[in-house]
DNA sequence: ACGTCCGATACCCCACGGGTATCGTGTTGA
DNA sequence: TCAACACGATACCCGTGGGGTATCGGACGT
């Protein structure tokens, strides 16, 4: 008799329908079937009957519902006290600029509703710093990319994304389905801001630098140099592109990962908490 | 946050030592140190310090504490009203004479400690009605031994038991290690009351009946039988044999079921849930 | 008589909750 | 001071249970 059968078995009562009972729980009919009769089976008493057009709660049943509500209520009430106790606790999320809607989006959200006494803020990190202030320890949590120096810091894959080289739709290589690094020796790249990971800075770029590469802080300005100077850059595929620039697969570059990481010594609950939302919500 | 955290959660807080709560819960610790992690990780919220001689209470870890003694008593309360709402229920439990004394001593047990409030009926059957009452809607669930006509039953296998041939230790095949069928025939064997399964009786007996030939109704009778005249019958091995008597294995006789049957039709909860005890109790 | 709608059943598959073995670390006692 | 110990944490394995899809049986309502 756990809280979940018993939050299957109130919303089936208030239905009195299994079908309707499973939409409003986002399952299936045949599971939520199946709980309702191991709840009967483990109790030893029949909560439902069974007609051609729904179901209806037997005496047993009835008692079961009056009571049940007050024990989800006190539940929840609980959860809120626990969580109330631990103060007013703040998490600082970092997030790379082109990730940000999602994170403030999607993700932020979903934590909200589970934490909902938590100051969440996000803090959106320029190129320049891969593990968007988690080395710099600004954030708690960090939504980002790799490659990046990881040490003292755990992260958890999220997406794999293909990366591919951004150009001018005039460019001759703009139609090829992919190219490799080779065939871009000696075209001008756009650099990253002084100081960034190593790792990161060979990832997202090529070799060719030179005094007229424009330094880039965002990926917007990647863009606009792409336009503009014809300069080229590494970006993932997923992005949506303006008109006049298309993305070529790269042959020989492995993927980026999109990751949640987190600092190997921190043993907060909420980053826990947080990094399970982030996988829940990717899964999707 | 289901009651089984919770519960957990209790025994590690008054234990102030998981290793002595896992005890406590008859599970070890790892699993028991996992499941307060996620606890932790589901509320956001740090529930004990960790220290090198146990854990102690957080003051949010309190404060979960003073709650959910609570909650946990209000669900066995609601529990036993559900039980109770549902009357005074009967549930009538058929079994094979031999088979009693364990049905009797501790799947009964276990069954009342799951439902209080039933009534528990032990009807112990002879060897003539392998259905154990069943057949004749004298009973709502049996423990009985295949092979019997089972149309309309539904059972479930508890234990598989090799047969083997009783006979005096006098008796020339007494020390084999097995005997064949074919070498008992002409041998007198025991009969079956009049009217039992057909499938039953030829199972449990030879062939070799003839007008001196006892009729048994208890395994006891068999074994009398079997002492005084020679008599064979096929009996489990498993089955204790006082002095005199040996029980050779039939090389060519499959082994019989232990099982537990209801009537297919039935839609008891409170049978379901006796198969349930059953089949953990000879799991164990 | 047949189509429709309900819950029940059969079957598959992955996640989770159990287990064992081992580790890291802080305390303790020789 | 250092070795032995005790406690919780981690890594890994495995079986069960709770999700899913496909389908059945049976009761209405045309």
């Amino acid at each position: 008799m756990d809280l979940r059968s018993l939050r299957y078995f109130v919303a089936v009562a208030e239905e009195r329908h299994i079908g309707r009972a499973a939409g409003r729980l986002h399952m299936t009919q045949p599971p939520l079937s199946r709980a309702i009769r191991q709840l009967e089976d483990e109790l030893g008493v029949i909560l439902f009957e069974r007609t051609s057009k729904g179901v209806v709660l037997t005496p047993a049943g009835t008692v079961l519902y009056d009571e049940t509500g007050a024990l989800l209520r006190q539940a929840d009430r609980i959860r809120s006290r626990v969580t109330d106790a631990a103060g007013t606790a703040t998490l600082a999320v970092g997030t790379l600029a082109d990730a940000a809607e999602q994170v403030g989006g999607r993700l932020v959200p979903l934590f909200r509703e589970r934490h909902p006494h938590v100051n969440v803020t996000i803090r959106e990190s320029d190129l320049g710093d891969p593990t968007a202030g988690l080395g710099a320890g600004l954030v708690d949590v960090a939504i980002t990319r790799t490659p990046f120096d990881n040490t003292g810091i755990a992260t958890h894959v999220l997406r794999s994304v293909p990366v591919g080289v951004v150009m001018r739709d005039d460019d001759p290589l703009a139609r090829r389905a992919s190219v490799s690094s080779a065939e871009l020796a000696g075209r001008r790249w756009v650099r990253l801001p002084d100081g960034s990971d190593p790792a990161w800075t060979a990832y997202w770029t090529g070799g060719g630098q030179d005094d007229a590469s424009p330094t880039v802080r965002t990926i917007q300005e990647c863009l606009q140099a792409a336009l503009w100077n014809g300069t080229l850059a590494v970006a993932p595929v997923d992005q949506p592109l303006p008109v006049g620039l298309v993305a070529v697969p790269l042959s020989d570059r492995s993927p980026s990962d999109l990751v949640v990481a987190w600092p190997k010594t921190g043993r907060s609950p909420l980053v826990r908490s947080f990094v399970q939302v982030a996988e829940n919500c990717w899964g999707l």
